[in-house]
This record gives structure tokens, sequence and C-alpha cells, in this order.
DNA sequence: CGAGACCGTGAATCACTAC
DNA sequence: GGTAGTGATTCACGGTCTC
């Protein structure tokens, strides 16, 4: 069958012939690769230039095809600078999906039998970007969630905030003997397995890149934490890293700072411009233990809606006040209500006892075995179960 | 050019032909939908054969079993050679897009213009389906990551732990007005707004079906909470959801219990079997108040001028700002006048502070019991009378 | 100097009705 | 169908300013 590890390094060869083919011009043909170098030029044909099976790793962000329709305000009326770049602009999904094709094929060439590949985006591209990484034979390892701490909200209350992007991580192929440091995986995650969810925040304060007017270098720096996880899970000190779409050059930084080598490809001179000025100031650490900073383990908050939920209320419930002078009725969305008021349960709770707060959680009751058990019992359960 | 608002639409028209075309025999063809009910039978046939343009909502949670998917949809294959076999293993990859496309089309006739879809899968197949809502013109909306507390672990430790499914939400269009509970996912999460990635267990303990032997009656049985969230965001009591891969019925069961109808299709006998008996236990909230979260964008709209009207206000009163910068006087009409503008309360409003917009029920005051209140405590005054 | 108020901003596919 | 008008809408941080 078609999913089979055979199958998948027949597709790959047909991939790779593909991309030779479209190969123009050559520029470092025969050449050693530019190791720990920026190459200005266009991706497809710098990779194309590149001797085959030469690169361990390749981290790429590519352009989202956000398709951004009109101008969106905040509700203090200041406007959201989104992206407007035209490399970020193409004519119809066909279009944007043969730039993908051409540019992961001519990745994969490039990239040693072994190596993996990154690519991360939104919803708007990475469905297309997936699906073309599998009809060109790699192997899937991964879909890892980057969770954002503090994302952008959604301004006009129409959609969930975005508040995620997402990184596919392949093998050439179903069989390819990838590199994953599995132990330095884990010890950064409190020697609990890596999940495939991430949480870090975005890039800003000092780490983001501004001109000398405070403007954003480029609208849409990584956080070098991100690239930090990324190239110490799945490259060893040494390995050659390639990012084709190198922007201001985190992926960069980060190998070089970790000990491996990059090869960044940037069109636009003005970010290679700040990516060189950027790599200049990097020292490679000494000790690499030294940057296994443990993830701090999350102790989940949790909103009084989940018990609904998850079952431990149910819509309809009553909710009783320790001297059984209140009751509240709990409602499908978590607030709740009571003769007079609807809210939280903190909210309610106050407005029932006319106080200025209450903490619902200890406030509201409900009967268990014939006594009244605060409802904080029941997230303690939820909790423990979370946790 | 076809990433517009615009475009979607015609792509959408298309769509809906294709799907129609497609029909094979018709089972409830002219009849009312088969609410409440699970239809055993084949997903495509059963969608079918319903009214175009007849539910609300759909969630889906198709098989991602590619090689099982093969067999049902392939053309003829009779007998392949090596070199063929590659072509075959890329057959296996389209033929899942045609499956996925031929339910997908089906799915988008039956569904209504302001409807939604949501489709759950995992890195095997959720790119595959991203890409062909997309090729199919539906609208995405959010992507939304499930996050589970207790995935299984990875036990051979070569890659991250896999603890995590994603669920692609679309409209039929980019201009569809499609339907979002933004309070009720707010509430359910403490008052911040319900972020895409998503916290929740996976199915197990009391909650997980078994048969007599302990064996699992479905291996991928979804949590209620999950579709508790979903349903509660993105339909209004009443609604019609269809779950066109019904399984043990979750969707049905969390549908009933919210006040909501529930299409069911399924084709084994076994899982049709489990849902009924599990459908049968569920009572519906009695209270349908208990269901729906109010939102200020459904309340009836309330013009400035029945204020004056109705002598809530009196023409030659005097507005102010709350920080008692400006002033405006009420007239007869129901527009108010300022030193240098005239004009409804929000022109008025967004002129005098030099701003592009203004809402001047929050921005207007009047003194009352020494406190300067919002005109919009009069409108909501009006309101209850009005109602 | 520290605490707290205030302001700016981030890969964003971000209204709806009435005329 | 196009245009104008109404009016609903934000979280987490980092940096600066104020007291």
């Amino acid at each position: 069958m078609s999913m089979t590890k055979t199958g998948r390094t027949v597709k790959r060869r047909a991939g790779e012939n593909d991309a030779a083919e479209a190969e123009p011009t050559p520029v470092h043909q025969d050449a050693k690769p530019p190791f720990d170098r920026i190459v200005e030029g266009d991706s497809i044909r710098v990779m194309a230039s590149l001797p085959p099976e030469s690169v361990d790793m390749i981290f790429a962000d590519p352009p989202y095809n956000l398709q951004l329709q009109g101008d969106l305000h905040r509700p203090n009326h200041s406007k959201v600078d989104g992206v407007e770049e035209a490399w970020d602009k193409f004519a119809d999904f066909a279009s944007y999906d043969r730039f993908t094709a051409d540019w992961l094929k001519a990745a994969r060439r490039i990239l040693k039998p072994d190596g993996t590949i990154w690519v991360i985006g939104s919803y708007h591209n990475i469905f297309r970007v997936g699906a073309t990484l599998q009809d060109l034979g790699f192997w899937i390892l991964n879909d890892v969630v980057w969770r954002k701490t503090n994302p952008m909200p959604n301004f006009r209350g129409r959609r969930f905030t975005n508040a995620h992007e997402t990184m596919i991580w392949c093998a050439k192929d179903a069989d390819a003997r990838y590199c994953f440091n599995y132990e330095a995986m884990k010890s950064l995650n409190d020697d609990l397995q890596m999940r495939s969810d991430w949480l870090l925040p975005i890039c800003n304060g000092g780490e983001r890149l501004k001109d000398e007017n405070g403007k954003k270098a480029h609208p849409t720096q990584k956080p070098e934490a991100l690239l930090h996880r990324v190239i110490l899970a799945a490259t060893k000190p040494g390995a050659v890293v390639l990012d084709p779409f190198f922007g201001t050059g985190t992926t960069g930084v980060v190998a070089k700072r970790l000990g491996r080598h990059f090869i960044g490809i940037e069109r636009e001179h003005s970010y290679v411009d700040v990516a060189r000025k950027r790599l200049a100031k990097v020292r490679p650490v000494e000790d690499e233990s030294l940057l296994a900073t443990p993830s701090k383990r999350e102790e989940p908050r949790i909103p009084f809606g989940w018990l609904v939920e998850r079952g431990l209320l149910h819509p309809g419930t009553v909710l009783v006040s320790p001297n059984n002078q209140w009751t509240a009725k709990v409602r499908a969305d978590g607030t709740v209500i009571s003769a007079d008021h609807r809210g939280s349960i903190h909210q309610v709770g106050a407005a029932v006892q006319g106080a200025p707060a209450c903490n619902g959680w200890q406030f509201w009751c409900v009967p268990m075995e014939g006594k009244l058990v605060p409802i904080d019992f029941l997230r303690q359960r939820l909790r423990a179960e979370l946790s």
C-alpha cells in the first residue's frame, strides 16, 4: 500500500528528480555549502545551487498567504499593524500550492537522507503545506503546536482568539533514521516526555528587532526560544541547519549559539542587513547544558464553566449558600442565575449578599451525602484530573 | 481576484452543483429531515438524500485510516508491478482526498448558508481535510487545538508525545453570517476570550462506553465536554446538528442535552445500537433560558430619538462627556448639537473628540443623583419597558 | 527607589442594518 | 446592490511615567 515506508521512498526519488530538472542557473554548484553565511537571493534558486543531501535540518517559515481584507481597528480605534508585505501576496490557492511544492522539492533535494524538516504556519497555509509535504513523500513525525502566552486578542468578538501556530516536523521518508534528542527534550520538561504542544511567549521586548524609528524590522520575527527547542530536539552539535526564509535570522542566531552551522537564504536586502549585524554579536556557548532551562509546569486555572462542560455540574443544578439563604441555578455557559442576578459565581454571590466581592468557589455549595459542600471541592477534583 | 470574499461565493455555488450532480439514489428526498434520529447507512448517500440547506451545524470525525478508505473509493486496480506501485501509493492519498471531497461536498449541500462545519483529525489526515475544505470554498474561521490532559505516552521515545488533535471550524463562505456565541464562550472561560487551544481530558472512566466484556465500544469515542463547547459555541437552541460519522453518538447526546436537534449517520450497526441506547437515557435541560447567553448584539435596536419621544430625555437637555469636557444639547428630532457639530449622538461624540468613531450611548452622560450616568442606562430602561 | 497607573502592540483571513 | 449609519469590541507584556 502507498502508506507503507517503501512507498514513501519511491515517491521521494521522483520529487528529487523534478527539483533537479527545474533547477535554473547554478550558483554554488560543486562548491562547499556556504556554512554560517547568509545568501541573498531567491530560496528555490539558491537551494538548487547547493549540493544534494548536504544539510541536516531545515527550518522554514514561509509566507502564510494571510489574505487580509481591509483594515482592522482595536476598540480604542488604533489600527492593527498587519502583514502587508508583497511577499505574502499570492493570486490564489493554486499559485500558493505551486510555490509550496517548488520550494519543498528544492529543500528535499538538499536534505540528507536522515535529515528532518520543520515548517511553521497558521491555518491560512498550514493545511496546504502539510498536504504537499505528504505528497512529496515526506513522513510526518509530529505536528507541534506553539501555544502563545500572549497572542493578539480577537477585537471584534467573532471568533476564538487565534492563540497558536502549527509546526510540522517531517523525516525524509518513513524509514529514515532521523535525529531526536529524547533525553534533552525530557529534561527540558521536568523529566516528563515533551509533548506536541509548546507554551512560549511571542517575540517582543528587547528581543524584538526595531529600526531607529522604533518600527519592527520584520513583521513576523520568531522567538529564539522556539528555535532553541526545535534545534535542540532534532540536531546534534556540528549539524548544518538551513533556513530558506531567513528573515532577520533567528534560526541562524540560535544555531550559532548552540554550536550548529547555519545557512540562511533571504531575498530582501533589508532583512539580510539586519540579520548580519545580529549574527555578528552572537557567541556560541561553551557549555550547552547551561542553556537547558527547564520549562515551568503550568498550573491550570479552572474556570467554573469547565465543571459544567465536564459534567461535574449540570445546567439547571441549584447552588445554595452555606446558610441556605440564597440559591442560584447553573447555566450551560458557566454563569449562574439567582432570582435577581445573572453572572459569574463570584458576581452573583456578591450581588445576593449586597457585598462588594465574593469568592464564589467558597460561597456556593451543593448537597453531597446530606451535607452542603462548597463547589471548590469539585474544582479540586477537576484540577487533580487536569494536572 | 479569486482570494476575495466574492470569489468564495462563486466557488461555493460550484461546489453545491457538483454535489447535486453526484447525488445517488434519494432516500429522504422532499421529506422532513430525520430530526433526533440515527440513520443507518453510508454518509454520502444519506446526506445526498437530505434537503439542501437544511442543517445548522455539522460536526464530523471522519475516519483517517487511509488504508481502509483506499479500497472503498479506488478506481479499478487489478495488477500492479514495481513501477506502478509508486502510482498506487500516490493513488492512496488521492483516494483519501477523493473520499474527503465527496463527503464534504455532500455536507456542503445540506448546510444552511449561515451554517458552520467542524472537522476533527490528527496529523495523519487533517492537512488533507483542511486543504479540501478550502478548495471547496469553505472559509476557515479557526483551527482549534484539543490539548489532551492524559494522552498516550510515546513508548519508543522517538517523537514528541502526540498530545493533541486539531479541529477545523469553517463557515460556508467568507461573508457568511455564521453563529458564534462569543459571550457564552467568554463566560465559560472566566470572562476571558476563549482561545483556540482547549485543554480537555480524553474520554475514559464512566463516560467511556464498553461492552459486557469490558471492551471499548468504539476506538475513538470523543469526550462529551468537547462537544459541549463546540455546540455551545456555534449553535443556538433549536438548531439542527448533523454528524455524518456518528459512532456511539456523542454529538447527539450533547446536542439533545443542550436543546438542539441532532441527525446522526452511521454505517456500523453495532455503533448505531450503542448510540440508540445511550441517547434514550439523555434528558434535555428543561429550562431553555439556561442554555442561551444573551448578547448585546442581539438586543432590539433602540433609536436615540425614542428616548426623546418617550420623555426619558427632553429637547434642550444637556448631555455631558464622562470627563465633563464636552457638552451637547438634545434636539426634538433625536439629534444633538454641540458648539461646533450637529448630528447623531455617535457623530457628535466622534466629532468633538476628533475620533474616527464613537459609541454615543457610552460616551454621553446625564447627571443622576449627583453622578454622571451614560445614556445607555436610559436605553436599558426603555428596552425593559418595551419587552 | 518602588509601586502602580498608563500606554503601546503582536502572522488577524475580526458587523450588520436600513435605505 | 451599493452606501451610509449605528454601535460592539481586547489580553498579556514591556516600557514609561507619576506619585
